[in-house]
DNA sequence: CTGGTTAATGAAAATCATTTCCATTTATTG
DNA sequence: CAATAAATGGAAATGATTTTCATTAACCAG
C-alpha cells in the first residue's frame, strides 16, 4: 500500500544515510504518517506499543531526534512541558500549516489560512537573513498565542 | 534614575494585580531589563545573586511565570533543553525582534530586519485567525533555524 | 508607626521528560 | 551463514522545573 510519496518514500533517504531500516523505525514513521497532529513521544510509543510491544521509549526518543535531524520531522514547543513531532510536508503547500496555542488550555489549532502571503514574506525574509548573518536557513516556526473560545468564557 | 519607560512602570501593573512588590522582584526586573537578550532562569539566578543573595531559584522561576501570565516578559525555547525569557516590548517598533536560531551550536541571532512587513502580514494574520477561530490573539512568535557561518564551515 | 493578615519566599524534596550506559540483539554485507 | 557495527531495551542518571511546608515580610487598617 504506497503512502502519498510512493511506496516506502523514506528508505532511500535512510539508506543514503547509512542508516539501517529496522522495525522500530517503521513502526514510527508509520505512526507519524497517520496522525493528525502534533504528537508527543509517549504518545507515539503508545501508538507504537499494541503491534510493537518491543520498541521501547528510548528508541522512540532516538529515532525521533534522527528524523528531526535529518528534516523529516519537525518538534515544536507549545509550553507544556513535552516536546511534539510532526511529520515535515513537502515543499509545496499541501499541508503546510502554523499553530495557534492557547496559553491557557494549551489546546492546538493547526491553521492552513494566509499560507501564500506567509510564504512570500517568509520567502524574502529568508533570503535577506541568508545573506546578512551568512546563515543556512533550513527552517522557520510561527505560532501565535492567545485564548481560545472556550477559556474566554469560562473566565468570564 | 527613570527607564526609559518611566519611573518604576511595573508597579501599577502589580499593584493593579494585586501583587506585591518585593525586594526580589526588584531584582529580577532589574536584570531583565538591562539584558542584552534571552536570558536563562539560571542566568538570571547568577545576575541576581551578588547583590542579592537571598534570592533562590526558586523565587525566579515564581516570578518569571509570573511576568509571562501577565504579558511582561516573553518565555522561548531555543532547543537547548532550558528555557529564555525576555522583556517584552512596546506595541511598537522599538526593539521588536525575532530570533535566528543556529541548529548545530544553539547560538541565537536577535534580527529586527523586514519587521515593517513583517508587521503588517501578522497583522492581517491575526485578524483573520481570531475571527475564523474565535482566539483571543495576544502575542505570536517567529522563528528561523538553520545553520550558522561558524559550524557550516567547520563540517566542510 | 505597629500589629495582623496573607502573599511571597527559601531550602529541600519531588517530578518528569529526556539522555546516558551497557550488555544484547539484529540489519546489512561479503 | 558469519562477521561487524549499528540499533536497541531497560535501568539508572540527568537536569530543568515544580511542589511542599515552615518561615518571612509586604501591605493594610487602626
Amino acid at each position: 500500500m504506497p503512502g502519498p510519496r510512493g511506496p516506502v518514500w523514506w528508505h532511500g533517504r535512510f539508506r543514503g544515510c547509512g542508516y539501517r531500516i529496522t522495525l522500530g523505525r517503521e513502526a514510527i514513521l508509520h505512526v507519524l504518517t497517520r496522525a493528525e497532529a502534533h504528537l508527543s513521544a509517549e504518545d507515539i510509543y503508545l501508538k507504537v506499543h499494541p503491534s510493537c510491544p518491543s520498541v521501547g521509549l528510548t528508541t522512540i526518543y532516538r529515532t525521533l531526534e534522527l528524523l528531526v535531524d535529518m528534516g523529516l520531522v519537525h518538534k515544536f514547543d507549545f509550553g507544556d512541558g513535552r516536546a511534539r513531532y510532526e511529520l515535515a510536508e513537502g515543499p509545496k503547500k499541501e499541508g503546510h500549516h502554523h499553530h495557534l496555542v492557547c496559553t491557557s488550555c494549551k489546546r492546538v489549532i493547526n491553521y492552513t489560512d494566509f499560507i501564500d502571503e506567509e510564504l512570500e514574506f517568509l520567502k524574502r525574509a529568508e533570503e535577506g537573513l541568508a545573506k546578512k548573518y551568512q546563515f543556512d536557513i533550513t527552517n522557520h516556526m510561527i505560532q501565535f498565542y492567545g485564548m481560545c473560545d472556550n477559556c474566554r468564557k469560562k473566565k468570564a
